[in-house]
DNA sequence: AAATTTGGTTTCGTTATGCAACCCTATTTA
DNA sequence: TAAATAGGGTTGCATAACGAAACCAAATTT
């Protein structure tokens, strides 16, 4: 039967995997967010089949993640920009990538090294943290009464 | 022909995604989270089909996000626990979870209420953050020549 | 002993993915 | 000016993944 979706469920992160949970989505994202904005460059960078990569650009359209703009005169050149809501997805995107490099480093490949344009400082490493700033571990945390962790929470 | 997988890329992006990337990895390591482990229990909560499940959790095991344990006298009930890796995902679906419940709020569902053990107080939201721990957005970083952006970086 | 729980596997039909080929409109190049 | 190329897709086909339900076997409960 068709794959299960999660439009109505009422767990946002498996709202947000409806969005960008599948296996191209987030690495269009990623590639948007290091700069491109052509279809025919995500397809050479990504080495994605052009019509999956045609349904994700319009997926991520339709959810307003991307935004198709007309470039050039007569509207025959298009451009994928990030939305505010993709670049929201910023976080997460480190998050993964951090998680990746510290668990499944790859010898020809360099951890991810990003920095702050204002003091050339790497970042910090993603960490839930506690209100002043500590790093708290999943042991360290507790949702009040009113969550009910039952039916994919 | 078969799904591209990615375990030769060179990013660990693609490669973190080659683990939990799917539909429902994701969604069990957060069900593991709120503290499933039995194998009935994540299909009940999760609404998964048996054989997904079998396959997803084996993934997981093999990948060392999940482990598997022989609980009862004879070897005959399992539990599936998060690993070291695996509770590392904690930044990763709470990223995830913040970006569902601020761009996709569900009317029926509460946003993510974690709060510090200790303290009781809500948990900062997660963002990139500066050396000293200000927030960065994606324009406020850089990455040094050495990292390549083509090829999906 | 019979029924139930647990953790799977098998079968089968539907859906998604990847590749290649094709199409149409601009823009270059010869 | 004709021909080639680039951009942005769409279409067809073969294969792989998914979902539902049925089936299975060991262990536990009733």
């Amino acid at each position: 039967m068709a794959r299960k979706r999660f439009d109505d469920s009422n767990c946002s992160v498996a709202r947000a995997l409806n969005e960008v949970g599948d296996w191209w989505s987030l690495l269009i994202v990623l590639q948007a967010m290091y700069g491109t904005r052509r279809f025919v460059d995500f397809q050479q960078e990504l080495g994605i089949a052009r019509n999956i990569l045609c349904d994700r650009l319009a997926r991520l359209v339709d959810n307003d993640v991307l935004r198709k703009v007309e470039v050039g005169e007569h509207g025959s050149r298009h451009e994928y920009r990030l939305t505010g809501k993709g670049r929201d997805l910023f976080p997460v995107v480190v998050a993964l990538r951090q998680w990746g490099d510290k668990w499944n480093p790859a010898p020809n490949c360099d951890a991810l090294d990003l920095r702050d344009r204002a003091t050339g400082q790497p970042i910090r490493e993603m960490a839930v943290q506690s209100a002043d700033g500590k790093p708290l571990s999943i042991r360290d945390v507790f949702m009040p009464d009113t969550e009910t962790p039952s039916k994919t929470g």
